[in-house]
RNA sequence: CGGGGUGUAGCUCAGCCUGGCAGAGCGCUACGUUCGGGACGUAGAGGCCACAGGUUCAAAUCCUGUCACCCCGACCA
């Protein structure tokens, strides 16, 4: 490709309002252009490079017996009523109405679909396992896209859903998916580590999580640096800190004008934290549930979620907090009724917390669960912190933050149920097909890409992965010898299958070095009389700034074998 | 959804406080000089100052409302 010819324009100056360095360079090279908040176009540079990043994730799911398939993005809105989760996404599906009023939505994730059309030729056990996959755009209205291509309202996924007899055979299928997606990330030269994931309340099984360690990473995961234990916030096992031990006292109730919060209790009482009894309030499937958890701890809305085996967990709004009669500031489980109460363990394990008296400015000294009072479910419901015991081992765990890139997901039977995905066993009954799911985000793959291959001066890509296997730089182009060097260059590239790209334009050398290093083709060869001078072209790779004269003849194999 | 910020040329921004001709740098076009790490000169093109309403003789500038975008948080099968 020339340049002259090429739809592309870089950028001098720092686009405003990019803060990752993979939007920043995206932008600079020209890669994308921005629509809307989570909407970008790709310029033909950047949509190179995502083909070749599909090319990629083909390769691999196919090496593992995947088939691709591709299925609609816009979907009868029955079917995600059939699975449920035309409520359960809530506002994160896009709707819309066809002409004659006919509901739809856009495609967010597509195990419904995936599964109907599994199901129209999956009869008997002898159609089984398969795995069927697609490459293909998903929308979501985001509550808030953001960081260039980390969060996009429309993106590209590979989806790849697993179908099997067993729970057995699933954790194969799981395995070979799993072993995939590491030779992908490795393959692109994008370092991930995979995390323990939360598998919801729907009847999953495992779920893992391929994390992309950043600093500009939107998800916590916490690590332990002994034993490497590694799991999502939302999933982390810990130990809590130990409660302070003591002899129950007498309860007794106090006036506290004015105190809301645990820091105004720990204030004006001269208490620590995890001496007080935090109350926090739910909207769970539509009803109001109390929690109760120490003042030191979070609440883990997932765990939450998990151990009430409820579809829905939101902050209790307003109107059901006036409803209610809890009393924000001064709430607590003794004398309550008309709610689920939920007690983390922390809470019945400790002695003689500060509690609120369920009137305004008033607390109660010394409560104690099971004395005071009682909740309907006691679970383990605190969100893992930096510093908290790792359940396995003990030692402090360690908090980085990261991008999810991929998630894997043993799903089981809820969309082949709730979609009929049934098929005869040898015995002649009819079984439901055991599912998993594995999911990969394309842009995401080519932000992190660039966040972990990038210097000062611009990209560089892996050479699996660069839009062109090499990135001419032509100057003086009017003087013979190097258009014919340049011509000769062409064949031979041409000849091996080699991508060129090829800066033509009649402008200062200066630019076009800064562009070549912006764009971060890993290898860039430089046609000038100079170069032609001491016997060939100048080969410079993008990583090392290495620099040598190499004969035209033997720039394709010295391309070659850097890409090997 | 809560908090903060920003909307002026393709890009980065100044001008706004204190109302009075629409600006700079980069990029773009033409010509000339230059020619291996973002050269220089000359001449140009390019604007619904986010949108709507208001105040005023006069609004990019002041007031009200709306929208968009970015950041933090909440949210995220």
């Amino acid at each position: 490709m020339r340049m002259t010819r090429l739809l592309l324009k870089t950028l001098r100056e720092l686009p405003a309002d990019a803060d990752m360095v993979s939007h920043q360079l995206l932008l600079r090279a020209g890669l994308v252009t921005p629509l809307a908040a989570g909407l970008y176009c790709f310029s033909p540079v950047g949509w190179r490079v995502m083909q070749r990043l599909a090319g990629i994730v083909r390769e691999e799911m196919d090496a593992i017996g995947g088939q691709e398939v591709h299925l609609p993005a816009l979907h009868p809105i029955e079917t995600w009523e059939q699975s449920g989760r035309a409520e359960t996404m809530g506002q994160t599906l896009f709707r819309l109405s066809d002409r004659k009023e006919r509901g739809f939505a856009l495609g967010a994730t597509h195990e419904e679909v995936m599964s109907i059309l599994a199901s129209r030729s999956i009869q008997s056990y002898r159609d089984l396992p398969v795995m069927l996959y697609q490459i293909q755009t998903k929308f979501r209205d985001e509550a808030r896209p953001r960081g260039g291509l980390v969060r996009l309202r429309e993106f590209t996924m590979k989806d790849a859903y697993s179908f099997d007899t067993t729970w057995d055979a699933l954790d194969h299928s799981y395995a070979l998916a799993f072993g995939a997606y590491q030779r992908i990330f490795e393959r692109v030269e994008v370092p991930v580590i995979p995390v323990l994931a939360d598998s919801g309340a729907i009847g999953g099984k495992d779920s893992q999580e391929f994390i992309f360690l950043t600093e500009s990473g939107e998800d916590e995961v916490l690590l332990c640096p002994s034993c490497g234990y590694a799991a999502n916030a939302e999933k982390a096992a810990f130990a809590p800190p130990p409660p302070l031990p003591g002899e129950p006292l007498a309860l007794e109730k106090i006036s506290t004008p004015g105190q809301k919060t645990i820091s105004d209790l720990v204030r004006s009482l001269g208490v620590e934290a995890r001496q007080t009894n935090k109350a926090v309030f739910y909207r769970v499937d539509g009803k109001p549930v109390f929690v109760s958890i120490r003042g030191d701890l979070d609440v883990n809305d997932v765990k939450l979620q998990n151990a009430l085996k409820a579809k829905q967990v939101d902050p209790m709004d307003d109107a059901m907090l006036r409803a209610s009669g809890l009393v924000a500031g001064s709430a607590s489980a003794i004398g309550l009724t008309g709610m689920t109460i939920v007690a983390d363990t922390s809470v019945t394990a400790a002695s003689n917390l500060v509690a609120g008296a369920n009137s305004p400015d008033e607390h109660y000294l010394n409560t104690n669960y099971g004395r005071d009072w009682q909740a309907d479910l006691v679970a383990d419901i605190a969100l893992a912190r930096r510093g908290d015991a790792c359940a396995n081992c003990g030692t402090a765990l360690e908090t980085r933050r990261g991008i999810e890139m991929g998630h894997v997901f043993k799903l089981g039977t809820m969309y082949s149920e709730a979609m009929g995905v049934n098929y005869l066993d040898e015995a002649g009954e009819r079984q439901l097909s055991i599912m998993g799911c594995y999911g990969l985000g394309i842009e995401r793959m080519l932000a992190a890409i660039i966040e972990a291959n990038h210097d000062a001066n611009g990209i560089m890509w892996p050479a699996a992965v660069s839009p062109y296997d090499a990135h001419v730089v032509a100057l003086n182009m009017d003087q013979e010898p190097v258009a014919e060097a340049l011509a000769e260059l062409e064949r031979a590239f041409a000849g091996a299958g080699l991508s060129l790209l090829i800066d033509d334009r009649p402008d200062s050398a200066g630019i076009k070095f800064k562009d070549a290093d912006l764009l971060g083709v890993p290898y860039r060869l430089t046609v000038s009389p100079r170069a032609l001078e001491k016997g060939g072209v100048e080969l410079r790779e993008r990583r090392t700034g290495e620099t040598s004269v190499v004969a035209l003849a033997d720039a394709v194999d010295r391309v070659k074998q850097g890409m090997a």
